[in-house]
DNA sequence: CTATAATTTCAGTAATTTCTGAAAATTCAG
DNA sequence: CTGAATTTTCAGAAATTACTGAAATTATAG
């Protein structure tokens, strides 16, 4: 099996590009050649593609599959597993961002609750958790609204995505109407209290009303 | 200066995350030193507080300039150089991403357009550029959708992402009215009650116009 | 300008990560 | 079950990255 020029081309900048996305070069450059190949591959194709010893192919899928970025196939007659990168780009987009939340983000969010519940012994540890809890309170804030995103189809995203910084005149409409209505959500409630972020200012406490929670155990 | 308990084990869990955020161990250390520190420090300060060598926290903060993330400052009669993390932990954020869209995105979406210029050779070509093409629509529309979020003030975008999912309900609520022109909202269906729940359905179809579009040359 | 404080550079070393070949383990056809 | 095909594991080699101390450079007080 040898590669287009194209293929190449694309298979050498995963690999590059792979240090900087935190995966190493052989991963990257069998998920790339995965991705835009055709059929799904074995381990040998890989292998004898990328010129890349047979156990190194088997490490690297090894991670992929921890990654859950590929699918398994078996051919009729072959005993050899069959590997492809799914077909929906949108789906390995939300698995991407789904284990990267995994591993860099929720371990850092649970040592900050740690930390958060502790007694400041110091008084230079009163200014450090306050800094700690304005960190917390991003990160919860993100994650929070990423598993609503990913709750979302494609579709839909697209389209929201397609509006970008539109989706703010709607809200400001929506806050216009809820204001002349009756209501609830009280006028522009919820932006006011989230203000209350920034300063370098002693930030007393933080807890803010939260209209939900997205903790995961 | 000794840290700490509260700030050592955030300064080591920082330095253990590097690692997984693309950065090293050091630059991980130093960066979270600064962000809880109460005041500015010089690279004597950190390099003693965290044991580096000299050398070494300079690179560091080399390094850390190199991000747009941390800000320089003088102290009178004092001719050391004292840096310190933005105190809008928002702004770092955006920083960060902005940073992150550049040097891990940019220059793949870069090699997307080229290997799309191409004239497919070989039939698999044909296949892989299609492959590459559904990965350059999505990066691009994400790095619009992001540049859109930029330029947002941080508590818009904090009561967006508070709202999370319901963007979606307010998306119908939208075309409805686009649709209904006059009497608008109908009956008792304000936003209010449209927004009270999140959402999961299925959300008939999802191409509306798209009023903008974001193409960086 | 000179002396000294402060910072950066850089070559060499240490530490870590990646990759390989050989051996072990697993799978499955017959 | 047996044995060949296939995959995985793993110890060590190779490559890469991080770190240090010494030397060079830059900045500034006097």
């Amino acid at each position: 099996m040898n590669l287009s020029p194209l293929t190449q081309r694309f298979v050498l900048h995963f690999g590059e590009m792979g240090s900087r996305w935190g995966i190493n070069r052989t991963v990257g450059q069998i998920y790339a050649l995965l991705y835009v190949s055709p059929r799904a591959l074995n381990a040998d194709d890989i292998g004898e593609a990328l010129a890349f010893s047979r156990s190194n192919v088997s490490m690297g899928l090894k991670e992929l599959q921890s990654w859950n970025l590929v699918r398994l196939q078996h051919l009729p007659n072959d005993r050899r597993e069959y590997f492809q990168a799914p077909d929906d780009v949108w789906a390995i987009f939300r698995t991407l961002a789904e284990e990267r939340r995994k591993r860099e983000i929720d371990p850092t969010l649970s040592m900050l609750r740690d930390a958060l519940m502790e007694q400041p012994a110091i008084g230079d540890d009163i200014h450090a958790q306050a800094r700690m809890r304005q960190m917390h309170d991003l990160i919860e804030l993100m994650t929070g609204w990423l598993a609503d995103v990913q709750k979302m189809d494609s579709a839909t995203l697209v389209s929201l995505m397609k509006m970008g910084a539109q989706v703010q005149k709607l809200l400001e409409v929506k806050s216009k109407i809820a204001s002349t209505v009756k209501s609830g959500l009280g006028g522009r409630a919820t932006p006011a209290s989230a203000l209350a972020h920034t300063a370098g200012a002693p930030l007393p406490d933080a807890a803010s009303p939260k209209p939900k929670d997205h903790l995961r155990s």
